[in-house]
DNA sequence: TCTCCCGATTTCCGATCCGATTTGATATCG
DNA sequence: CGATATCAAATCGGATCGGAAATCGGGAGA
């Protein structure tokens, strides 16, 4: 009844433990393999363990972290060779099939908004290489994201979207080679989408997935 | 030490009770949209709230529960012809790329498995069509899931397996009409698969998919 | 007859508690 | 010295409890 007051809506505490646990894993503040206890999790942010219980148990089925019966929860391992290359090839049947949707469907709002998020991507960045990173996976990430929106099909756009999230784990630890060459190759995509061209934006989409996957095999060669 | 007896394994209380919520939701014993109590199903199975809460948590993220804060859970709704198209487009990304792998990769036994579960499908079928059905939807759910392991991409058949819950419980509503078409169609899957001939597997799996598409589609005309 | 309001009941969310099991460190033995 | 047994502390899975919000039903008023 009234627009102005804001109504004190009721918090979801198990959220809240959910977006806390998300930043933590996504920014290694939480490292791959660590242990995670509930309680000492509960004493930490000041809540009961069922919160936290309810968040662990959603992040375990996203596969970020791995639950041992009566011995706890743990952060996710890095990807192996394999199912990085298995997370490759899913890009790759999902991604260029959206690319090929959304150039056809995509709004001329939408294409600007693209536009807008692959320019901010090319402005100098901090001389912080770390900082340098994660500004550059915020919008790579919206990038991918907005695409897969784009086609229209929301089952698509829930598993790119979900998958990107291991995919940002992986490159965390590489963080210093990925920006520059993704630029251009967004570049390209957006190209297809101001042409209308589908299978252009399918073939830029999986050229950019192949060079991103080919970068990163010398890291399993050692 | 004692191989001969066996170590009595503590259970997973919240798996148990997962399983039963899952079985319950696949053969409609929980309807779509039917709403769901914690406690009362914390008495009616005679354990806490606790495992209860996990089950639902888990089973809102595969999306056959829904979750409203402080209101509770519902069994998810039928899908709508918007998600039924989606997911379907979804299919026909994933399932013959992993039918053409699986056309090359599958070893002899794996076929021959495959053959097996084919066969079974073939047989005489009780004359009432509610089990009917459930036994063809049984051995159907493997053999689509054989070829997706038989594609040795983890993330993939994990993805298709995911998906063919939301799949049965959409044909559960016409169960009369589905399985004599699957029948030839998998047929057709498997004489690629003998003739290992991977781009041959994968039209045939998305003849096979496009039909299921097209046998529904009526569904929604009215 | 329909709508609105109000109270009782149901039910959820989060907190706390407890028995059972794992873990890890120390002690003991070969 | 290394391996195994032992024991204490940490921690999990599940049970129980209390406050708060939503739902449902009945009754009053238009």
């Amino acid at each position: 009844m009234n627009s102005t007051y804001q109504i004190s809506k009721p918090v979801r505490l198990g959220m809240e433990v959910y977006d806390i646990l998300l930043k933590k894993l996504m920014s290694l503040e939480i490292q791959p393999e660590e242990r995670i206890s509930v309680d000492k999790l509960a004493r930490e942010l000041g809540v009961s363990q069922t919160p936290i219980r309810e968040a662990l148990s959603q992040l375990e089925i996203q596969g970020l972290v791995l639950k041992v019966h009566l011995s706890g929860y743990r952060a996710a391992s890095q990807l192996t060779r394999k199912q990085f290359d298995d997370l490759c090839e899913l890009r790759l049947l999902l991604e260029p099939a959206a690319a090929a949707k959304a150039a056809t469907l995509m709004s001329v709002g939408e294409l600007d908004e693209l536009s807008t998020l692959a320019a901010r991507m090319e402005e100098p960045s901090p001389s912080d290489p770390r900082s340098a990173y994660n500004a550059f996976a915020q919008q790579d990430a919206r990038f991918h994201a907005e695409i897969a929106r784009a086609s229209q099909n929301d089952l698509l756009r829930e598993i790119v979207t979900q998958q990107r999230v291991h995919l940002h784990l992986f490159r965390l630890r590489f963080y210093a080679r990925v920006t520059q060459d993704a630029i251009v190759e967004h570049a390209a995509i957006l190209d297809a989408f101001r042409r209308r061209d589908p299978s252009g934006a399918a073939t830029a989409m999986r050229a950019h997935i192949e060079n991103a996957h080919a970068r990163f095999k010398s890291v399993y060669e050692d």
